[in-house]
DNA sequence: ACCACGATGTCTACACTGTAGACTTTACCC
DNA sequence: GGGTAAAGTCTACAGTGTAGACATCGTGGT
């Protein structure tokens, strides 16, 4: 036999990894779409038997989990920011940036959460969670009130992540094509506003929709943490 | 043979319809989960064969969209209230009613438009768009700024969902204990705040914590409406 | 050099999935 | 009654996740 066996493809069958494995992962659902990673399709990209890959996740499930705790692994966060609203500001447009790169994954994102406690999920989800807590802390604000913020703001954050998928119509280049085509369809008589907005539609700027919505949350916040400061100054 | 086939479960056999397929696969997703809803499972819980299914929504894909829509049909919206931010808040507790009764179905809610574009959606998801769309307008803003304000809105709504959901545990009664559990697990040294905050976290109040946020958000845009509205006074 | 042992990869098999296509049964109208 | 379209069924195929037994590899000790 040759030096290389060469199989279906990927690498000249050097050992697997958790990290190779996952990274493929995120490879074929970047390319194809969540339904296309299957184990035994994923086994055949990685040239070795679908089975092997249960020696680095014990499910499908963990895998996906695997997949989606690597999107967010890319988020850097610096708890100690003293400006805590621009610190919230550089956090969303990363994960934002990180929803477009890997557009297939954001359902994990969104989804694999409901389905463990909270408690048992991957370290990697919950640190963002811990160290923006941190973060709003250090600025200032009472524990509880910093998990209320932080909902405020990640609830937001991850609407907006969706809102634009929905609007953006992964496909590149036709966009305002389809999505006109599709707005057309519409009964004219039902849905007239819809209609009157493709235009508006077509031209979304969701950095600036992001920005703007931030602006009026954070300032927002920010008034409740000046108001509680103020008010019981033990 | 006897009067009535009784088949393994359900009703004696009466015609099929989409609302009763439709129906039933909520039914089973509500009880069991979404995995749970596979075309065999359903057509022997409508006591039909699994293929006759197929005159009633094309796809397995079709079915979970009539699901999703099901799901959102439920909710009532006025376009004519002159009072919008409370219209904004009632449909807002309402969906979040709708999330909390089908806490399995949430994923569709939010994934599902994610693979077809705005324009090609059930008609029944829709509706609300074009409905707040227009109370927005009667409001007095701009349709274009309407837009705006739908997409911050829906945005923290469909996000406070998610991070409700999340937190909640669907598990009902055993809430707090689980919770707790999870979090003890956590290394106390990497996630200090996490684990500080378990009891707040176990004390959620969803309700409470939306309105909250739509406090902020939508007195935030009703200021960005007043300010428009005065300036360009035409 | 050899052997042994644990980790890594493979094979086989089973129960389950969505759905195309041809078919049978049913309900209803003239 | 006869005809026709809709509703429901049957069979079959290609694909899925994964349990369990097995083969192979890489690296340690002696």
């Amino acid at each position: 036999m040759t030096s290389a066996d060469t199989p279906r493809s990927g690498q000249p069958k050097s050992r697997l990894s958790r990290d190779i494995v996952l990274a493929k992962a995120l490879e074929l659902v970047d390319a194809e779409g969540l339904e296309a990673l299957s184990m035994r399709r994923l086994g055949l990209e990685l040239g070795r038997d679908p089975m092997s890959l249960y020696r680095y996740a014990q499910n499908r499930a963990a895998l996906l989990d695997g997949v989606a705790e690597l999107v967010l692994d890319d988020l850097s966060i610096e708890p100690s920011d003293p400006d805590w609203k621009a610190q919230l500001r550089k956090i969303a447009h990363g994960l934002r940036r990180q929803a477009l790169r890997h557009p297939n994954a954001v359902p994990l994102l969104v989804t694999r959460p409901l389905s463990t406690p909270l408690g048992l999920r991957p370290l990697g989800t919950l640190r963002p969670l811990e160290q923006i807590l941190s973060l709003l802390v250090a600025a200032g604000f009472e524990p509880a009130d910093a998990l209320h913020v932080y909902r405020a703001y990640y609830g937001f954050l991850y609407g907006h992540i969706l809102n634009e998928l929905q609007e953006f119509v992964v496909d590149p280049e036709e966009n305002e094509a389809l999505l006109r085509l599709g707005l057309h369809r519409l009964p004219a008589k039902d849905f007239p506003w819809l209609r009157a907005l493709a235009p508006a539609l077509a031209e979304y700027d969701g950095e600036a929709e992001l920005e703007q919505g931030l602006a009026i949350l954070l300032s927002g916040l920010e008034a409740q943490l000046t108001r509680q400061t103020a008010g019981s100054g033990a």
